[in-house]
DNA sequence: ACCTGAACACCGTTCAAGT
DNA sequence: ACCTGAACACCGTTCAAGT
């Protein structure tokens, strides 16, 4: 049975997971499709075309608008979904940061947030601009979320000796991730309510 | 003359901004400073450590606290010195977000814009999830603004053909990725505020 | 204390040759 | 059309041995 585009790009999602960004290699990509790592070359032109595969592949249940609502309950939405997607494989937050907006579903998923600021009443500059910023955050905090911290949190604890604030940083850090997205994404939600302005009964 | 830890730390500074991060190897280091790699082992227990070392380098600028003044004022400021910070070297965004908060001085920095904003009236845990979504924002934004795209905005442009959304996207990321960052930046602070209360004469 | 030389166990990528 | 075998030019890391 012949291996096909979708069969590589399935082995190495499952070889992600089970060794990180870091234990991804072709060789052991194709001795866990039991192929020679050369045949690799055949279905992807290289490692940094097949990452890029994955990476847009993460994020196609971005790439469809969320149900009709008040712009700031889609946006939550529409970034939750970008969080959930980054968190489908192990790393996937980095490996996306790798490769970033070149991926047609990246565009997308930007194309609907910017949608969804424009029909609230932003300009469409704006909008990008907004949505640049969310999309930042996001990044960034699944970054940190995936950064896996056997260590991490420890070393930081130990450094907190005597240190009531880094102490508290410590412990804040070391709260439930989901909840300290949803912080810092209302955050930017109130940011932006500022330069829309406040919701009127017209928008429901 | 011998090689000191500092020496290194420096080559490999100059070296990563020769040839960025997927650049930078042990033998290339060697090479440049007219050594063979495995000497190097002498003065880092490993790459990654040699990586940490640099990062944490990095961020030495901003571990002290911004001038005296509002609170939001001293955020921005401090903000703006981490991404400055970040663009201080090739790749240095991406290289930071491999290492993240281990690092004593990205704890530092957490801990000065923690003081700002309990300053400011916050609550220890709600200053420090802020700083999280601050630093969070600033390290997404500088990894895309670092991410080399000599193609990058070519390809996005060549699939905004037709789109009139995505071509607005794609200008949009052309943009001065400085005012860009400020955009975004003042987003949060706008959102901080919210939850800080407005400022009274008081706080001159 | 600091470095060399040489090895070990890996990489990504290419490409003739096979089927 | 799809894959093997084998090579090429690299990696990070270790470690005896030198000075």
């Amino acid at each position: 049975m012949q291996l096909r585009r979708a069969d590589v790009l399935r082995g190495a999602r499952d070889l992600l997971d089970a060794e990180g960004l870091d234990g991804l290699t072709m060789r052991k990509l194709g001795a866990a499709l039991n192929v020679q790592a050369g045949a690799l070359y055949w279905h992807f032109a290289g490692k940094q075309v097949l990452l890029e595969a994955i990476a847009d592949d993460l994020l196609a249940a971005v790439a469809e608008p969320p149900p009709a609502g008040p712009w700031d309950q889609r946006l939550v939405t529409l970034a939750h979904k970008l969080r959930q997607a980054l968190l489908g494989v192990r790393d996937g937050a980095r490996l996306v940061a790798e490769t970033f907006v070149t991926e047609p579903n990246t565009a997308l998923a930007g194309r609907i947030g910017m949608r969804i600021l424009m029909d609230a009443g932003l300009p469409a500059e704006q909008a990008a601009w907004t949505m640049f910023a969310v999309g930042h955050y996001v990044l960034g905090h699944t970054i940190e979320e995936q950064a896996t911290g056997p260590d991490r949190d420890a070393k930081l604890a130990a450094r907190a000796e005597g240190d009531a604030d880094l102490r508290e940083l410590a412990t804040a850090i070391g709260a439930d991730p989901g909840r300290r997205f949803e912080f810092g994404l209302g955050l930017l939600i109130d940011g932006i309510r500022v330069r829309v302005g406040p919701r009127t009964p017209a928008d429901n």
